[in-house]
DNA sequence: TTAGTATTGACCTAATAGGTAAATGAGATG
DNA sequence: CATCTCATTTACCTATTAGGTCAATACTAA
């Protein structure tokens, strides 16, 4: 159905494709505009209609591929062998950064194809959504060693905790880069910091 | 300028306020929908606009008495003199709750109308927003006692780390109560599950 | 009955939505 | 050179929505 789109030259597939992720990812399905996403590419309407056929097959279409880039690209790749909290979040989040620089959208897009509830998608986005559930970060955080943990902890809310810590970081950092060209980001200064706030809650959590 | 609609009976007037903060709040200045809100208030539009002039005035006017809201029922009811920072989270975070039992959209609208970047409004939003960073919340952690957090901690990334936790547990809160009703919440249960939390964060920040 | 206010149905213009018909442009092939 | 094909755009379609108002109606108090 999109073979006409998939054969197009890559930097104009990506220059729509780019645009139509950050739309629909920052506006949601029925507020993004296809005359916004048009413009953003710098190709006409027309054209890009006939390419991506119409704005739900398009919207779909780029789930399926945010999905698969993320299972090859992130999913995939988290070590489950590695049983230390703390190392796991380095891990996922460093490999986290990296399919953002390439591609800056998906994880705001996924999330938000997940929790919409626009009418004109939802039916189609019920049984893909499963597939998350089942790759679900949760998923990744359950065989976790957590025998270095402090004594007397609640190691369930321990774990929710750290998540949120880690996560309020993230937002800072997502910001802060936001806005600013990806090029002049400094993702080693990155992931040393985030080293230093994983070593304050090593330091705490742990005996 | 707002005289007619602050001499409105009380029930109507805070129909349509509510209406529209929840609007505001949750689209912004430029994609809120008069249409919207006058519907969601029960009111023609005609007669809302009887009352509130324009949206622009309306959305400033709105900004206004949130502010006078929060500064009577929130910050100045901060007790500054407690400086354990986990008392004054427990504080803060109960006191944010009862402002938001009364008036659910108050802190969703300021942060938006704080984060906007519509040109109608930025203009007239710049000297107000003053007020907010006087007001800031980081103003009221600043004062706070660390002599009892654990020693070799870097005392500002514990901070922020403990804030993002804290945040964290407040976003899934406000998940989990957005939707239900207001009256079937049970907040004594939710300030004793935060207070769980709290706990936890005191077993592994203080010595 | 009347004066005055509260309230609304119907309407205005401008913008934008998703989408397309048909014309144009440009390369490749005969 | 002529023609065929495919890429591309101009101009347009209809439907909806935006912010906002006019003029008529309903209601209340005197």
């Amino acid at each position: 159905m999109f073979s006409k789109f998939m054969s197009l030259e890559t930097e104009r597939r990506d220059a729509i494709m780019n645009a139509a992720l950050r739309e629909f990812a920052s506006k949601g399905f029925d507020e993004a505009s296809t005359n916004v996403i048009a413009k953003e590419s710098g190709v006409s309407k027309p054209l890009m209609f006939h390419y991506v056929n119409n704005k739900k097959d398009f919207f779909l279409f780029l789930y399926d591929y945010c999905m698969e880039i993320l299972e090859a690209e992130y999913f995939s790749k988290v070590d489950v062998d590695e049983k230390d909290l703390f190392e796991r979040l380095r891990q996922t989040s460093l490999l986290k950064m990296q399919v953002m620089q390439k591609h800056p959208w998906i994880f705001d897009f996924i999330r938000v194809a997940t929790l919409t509830d626009s009418e004109a998608v939802n039916n189609e986005l019920i049984e893909r959504r499963k597939r998350v559930e089942k790759n679900s970060l949760e998923r990744f955080y359950n065989d976790i060693d957590t025998s270095r943990f402090r004594d007397n902890l609640n190691i369930e809310k321990a774990k929710e905790l750290i998540f949120w810590a880690v996560g309020g970081y993230a937002e800072k950092i997502l910001s802060r880069v936001k806005g600013s060209e990806v090029d002049s980001i400094n993702f080693d200064d990155i992931q040393n910091e985030f080293d230093g706030y994983l070593d304050e809650l090593r330091k705490v959590y742990y005996k």
